[in-house]
DNA sequence: GTTTTGACGGCGG
DNA sequence: TCCGCCGCCAAAA
């Protein structure tokens, strides 16, 4: 049994967090950070996925930067790229990003009353 | 042990 | 609106 260390936690918390975004919709790496408290860290979300590429309970493709970006892409190294992923779920891209980001932006806290 | 890098984001100019 | 700097924390070099 790992001892509860805090990364870890956290490492999960992230898994969990992303595990709850509805199909064809996407989420951010700030607003997973913001739920879970650590706001300024963002990129360790993005530490957190980057352990859990290869949990396909996971769908780390449904994270994309406040931007609407699909700046991890380049680490999705299966067959099915994250740009195919998300269309394959409805999700429009264009550009390298999502289209109608704002519209599909799913925030957990936004949730968290609705999932109480 | 120190420095650089990274799937980010906020803020100032 | 676009550009650059800083803060955040862990891992890799």
């Amino acid at each position: 049994m790992t001892p509860g260390t805090e990364r870890n936690r956290f490492f999960e918390d992230v898994c969990e967090v992303v595990k709850l975004v509805p199909p064809g919709r996407v989420t951010t790496y700030g607003a997973i950070a913001h739920y879970l408290g650590t706001k300024g860290s963002a990129r360790l979300v993005g530490w957190a996925l980057n352990q859990a590429a290869h949990r396909s309970d996971v769908p780390a493709h449904r994270v994309v930067n406040r931007n609407g970006l699909l700046t991890g892409k380049h680490h999705f190294t299966g067959e099915q790229s994250m740009e195919a992923r998300l269309m394959a779920e409805g999700v429009e891209i264009a550009d390298n990003k999502v289209v109608h980001f704002r519209q599909l932006l799913w925030e957990p806290h936004r949730h968290e009353e609705h999932l109480l």
